[in-house]
DNA sequence: AATAGTAGCGAGAACGTTATCGAAACTAGA
DNA sequence: TCTAGTTTCGATAACGTTCTCGCTACTATT
């Protein structure tokens, strides 16, 4: 960038008049007249006039950017949640930083501690599955930054955070296989102490019990298909052994399936399963699987519409969004 | 954002000291006691302060951040890539703007055009599929922007890129299917005016000659599963019949693989198939696909050094990378 | 003891924009 | 013709940094 940029200061020269007309002129205007008005959009125009967002930023303390703390991109759900945030940030003209915790709680504060106030609007925040500590989004909060949770929210911070309806969610999917005929359900739950597998987990847990049935077993561990792997091996090396499965989320019931499916369990009419997020190699596994569709991109595009309201209305009430899910039935909780 | 943050001028004010001081204290410093340079630092932590990066960026005319403009990030590779360059920036210092232009020429141009100079200090880019005209591109580079493209780089533009070796592995790809027995080889390609799309497809034609064979069919069309779907059914209606598909990424020979299969014809020992980009996906459908493995992450994690080293120097050099591949052999190309 | 050199710091301009205040020029009312 | 009001614009001070000078006080050299 050693290119000097044009400025409004080279446009003033130019037109012979002053910088604060022109500044005038540029935005939504008001005391300018319509004549210098053109006048200074074409010369702009002409001279290839870009704004300093370093100038702008210094002088409103404020820059149309939003961060997004997440703690990965490389999966369907995440990465269309992003596909959602951006767009309708575009929209509303914000640009969106992205910043990847790798979900390591370490990562997770260091980039939230430098997140240099003065660099972002606000924020959208998913914690990572170590986070037990939140001192750093209070730190935020306490400096006055917008900030909202999305899918993984934290259980004690007041602000606004926007999720799916995950004990419906899983209310649904017990429910499903119940009325498939299954009876011997086991829940693949996620990591400990994040809100959405307590959800998930409640929601299993209380529609066995509105059909007088046990649980056949609560293994709890990574979001990963290697997780889903291990979960179910060990799950059916002891007996009782289950006839369903309800997994916290897709990468671990098609683990689950990889699984079954090598030591010649048919899944489906021997062994019921059911995922959680509609990720699209559910439909290619075969056989493919059962799962609650999670409105992912609707969760990107409402928690960016309401980290915008907070942005520009110091007011605007804290809110708490829960999006429905849909049940999407599959070969693997079909019998024959 | 109404509270006031804490500037150097406060600490200067606490202190007794100037501004001038505070500021040299900040950074690697020169011409500062190392007794005040300790007391500014440890004040300033008290003060939770916090430098304004529209300040800096004012002064010295550099953000720390760069602008990755995207076609998508809802798949394997691209999100991979992203993560690369993500990972070396956070090290580096420097953070990412991301635009997504969902595959649009129309939201590229405008995308790029409306990047204020200022706010980035250089742009890593992979265009659309439609993207013919790249005057917006051109434009940044007049006026001095670093800017290095990656993975769908374009053909007429002199800057640095980096990709993987698209035509060997396409070579490769190829050499595998005739060395399992297969001679009558189609080719799924990709959209036209791409590179990689006619690095792959060369690399297709040369090694079928070299073995003198034709070819059974090159189809173009994009990149979803739905295209290989699509395209490989056309390649099946007509006669003579192909026994082996080459497709230029995994989705569309996962596709392929799931229309095959619909139709009862045995993928592997009737026709073999194999894809490119080694996708997640492509070793749990059954049967599990071949492919070549590319470099997502050092893709992602080389093109941001680069791009930094043109921030850094001016004089850096123009380079074009070019990463290996590798061959991954799976179920979709083995004969009993 | 006189001079030169250096370490440490302060004053003030600059970066590009917006905001405040007031000045000119014009219009209208009497 | 004078006054009051309105429209359109210019000067100038901010915003929070960095950078260029230059000044002081101290150390080293002769």
């Amino acid at each position: 960038m050693t290119k000097r940029l044009t400025t409004i200061k080279d446009i003033a020269r130019e037109l012979g008049i002053s910088v604060a007309t022109v500044s005038r002129a540029m935005r939504d205007t008001y005391d300018v007249s319509a004549e210098t008005r053109r006048l200074v959009l074409d010369t702009a125009g002409k001279m290839n006039y870009r704004p300093n967002f370093n100038a702008t930023g210094l002088v409103k303390s404020g820059t149309h950017k939003i961060a997004v703390v997440i703690p990965a991109i490389t999966n369907y759900y995440f990465s269309t949640v992003i596909t959602g945030i951006q767009e309708y940030a575009l929209e509303k003209n914000y640009q969106v930083m992205l910043y990847l915790t790798n979900d390591s709680a370490y990562w997770e504060t260091k980039v939230v501690r430098e997140l240099s106030l003065s660099s972002v609007d606000g924020l959208l925040a998913c914690i990572t599955c170590e986070t037990v500590d939140f001192s750093h989004f209070e730190e935020l909060l306490e400096a006055d930054m917008p900030l909202v949770f999305f899918d993984r929210v934290p259980h004690s911070i007041k602000t606004s955070m926007v999720v799916q309806d995950d004990y419906t969610g899983a209310c649904v999917a017990t429910e499903h296989l119940i009325s498939q005929g299954y009876s011997k359900i086991a829940h693949l739950a996620g990591p400990y102490g994040l809100n959405l597998t307590q959800q998930r987990r409640q929601g299993y847990i209380d529609t066995l019990k509105k059909h007088n049935l046990e649980s056949y077993g609560i293994i709890h561990s990574g979001f990963s298909d290697e997780n889903g792997r291990e979960d179910v091996s060990t799950l059916f090396q002891s007996d009782p052994k289950p006839d369903a499965i309800f997994s916290v989320n897709d990468r671990k019931a098609i683990g689950a399936i990889l699984w079954l499916r090598e030591h010649h369990i048919a899944v489906g009419n021997e062994v019921g399963i059911i995922g959680f997020t509609n990720d699209p190699t559910s439909k290619i596994i075969s056989p493919s699987l059962s799962t609650i569709a999670e409105p992912a991109y609707e969760i990107g595009r409402t928690s960016c519409e309401i980290l915008i309201k907070h942005i520009q209305k110091q007011t605007y009430p804290t809110q708490e969004i829960s999006l429905p899910t849909e049940l999407i039935v599959r070969e693997s909780t079909r019998r024959e």
